[in-house]
DNA sequence: TTCATTTTGTACCGCTTCGCAAAAAATTAA
DNA sequence: TTAATTTTTTGCGAAGCGGTACAAAATGAA
């Protein structure tokens, strides 16, 4: 179906790359420490451009976020549901996160949420419902895929589905924060690789 | 042996009451959303005073975190290191920790550098270091119990003390992350009781 | 050609931020 | 009482911050 052309100056932006090259700059300096100069900067659109464009400041977080959410998703989610393997699967699944950690060109950003605005989480509620709800989505999905090993037989059937589930999110949180203190990336891959480990020696895994 | 009294204005604040003011104000609004003027009504010091006192913005955190990491480490090494009972001792590390990461009326405020400066970690080298060195000194610790406890046949003589270290830190670094996002404190403590008693699984600890 | 519409850019605003110079206050020494 | 010293307070300045009103630009419609 053709599209109707539209009348008045054409818009200049691309939105999808506006909102990557938005979350770049919160990943790279921090929620409060990005200014909507550095986000104009960064888009090439003006600051009444990004305000009519996407809303206020932390409207334009909230949407690059989302976006990255739903970028990332895909690799994850076959990670753990695709793939037979356990082991394998969260392998993949903390290779995906290990790469979504760093840029393009190895800078080491952390998470765009956890180790972006959880300095500004506990005064601000909006702030802190988004890191919450982060966290929420990360510990469901690990739960399920654990829930589902111990009624395959991957693992011990009374295993503590939900502390196997808590184990591993504990690696994502803290991949995330040692990323950003600027831990290299074979050193994170190697306590990715020694934490599933552990988690599925304890789990009652049948081979580790 | 009797002080000599000193002329000029008697100083009116007491600088360690200061420094855990301030510390409060950091915690509850993260690093970069903290402004001098915040930091003067909490410690009731007027900006130039702060100046005189501390320095400059980086360096009145930086005392504030120094002040209570002392005060914090003696609960967490006599945990680690006093208590014979490996399991019992790791408990113990933790209860310290999260007792540490709630303000004194229930306040969920992570830790002060973990949950504090992790977003502008990134882009700031005085503060990656920061964030780096606190993360290095709560590795090194778990890392020298681990050791210990392999030596003295408290788990697995073979037992990858690295990986559980880093597992165990983890935690800590998830516990920081959940109390920021105001996951409740017993939930926590579940959270801390199950990895704990899990990682002692995966270390071959004799009863768990 | 003029008009209507949509988007972008300029200019401005009120407030916040950090840091500093100098005056004022509060002490002891002379 | 005056002077010296130390600390605190007042006032100031430059820059940054988020947001908006309105002008300008770039299109298609009439």
């Amino acid at each position: 179906m053709k599209s109707k052309p539209t009348r008045g100056r054409p818009r200049e932006y691309d939105p999808e790359a506006a909102l990557t090259a938005a979350l770049g700059e919160f990943r790279r300096r921090g929620y409060t420490a990005t200014s909507l100069d550095h986000l104009s900067d960064a888009t090439k659109m003006a600051r009444p451009s990004l305000y009519a464009a996407f809303g206020n400041k932390f409207e334009i977080y909230r949407r690059a976020v989302t976006r990255y959410s739903e970028q990332t998703a895909e690799r994850r989610r076959h990670a753990l549901f695709e793939e037979p393997s356990l082991q394998k699967g969260l392998e993949d699944y903390f290779a995906a996160i290990i790469d979504a950690y760093f840029s393009g060109d190895g800078e080491p950003l952390g998470c765009p949420v956890l180790s972006v605005i959880s300095g500004e989480a506990a005064a601000d509620p909006v702030i802190g419902a988004e890191l919450a709800a982060a966290i929420g989505r990360s510990d469901s999905l690990l739960q399920r895929r654990m829930t589902i090993a111990a009624e395959a037989g991957e693992i011990a059937a009374d295993a503590d589905v939900r502390g196997l589930a808590a184990m591993l999110a504990a690696l994502q949180h803290s991949l995330a924060l040692r990323a950003r203190a600027g831990t290299p990336r074979p050193e994170l891959i190697a306590i990715a690789r020694a934490h599933v480990a552990l988690v599925l020696k304890a789990a009652g895994a049948g081979r580790s």
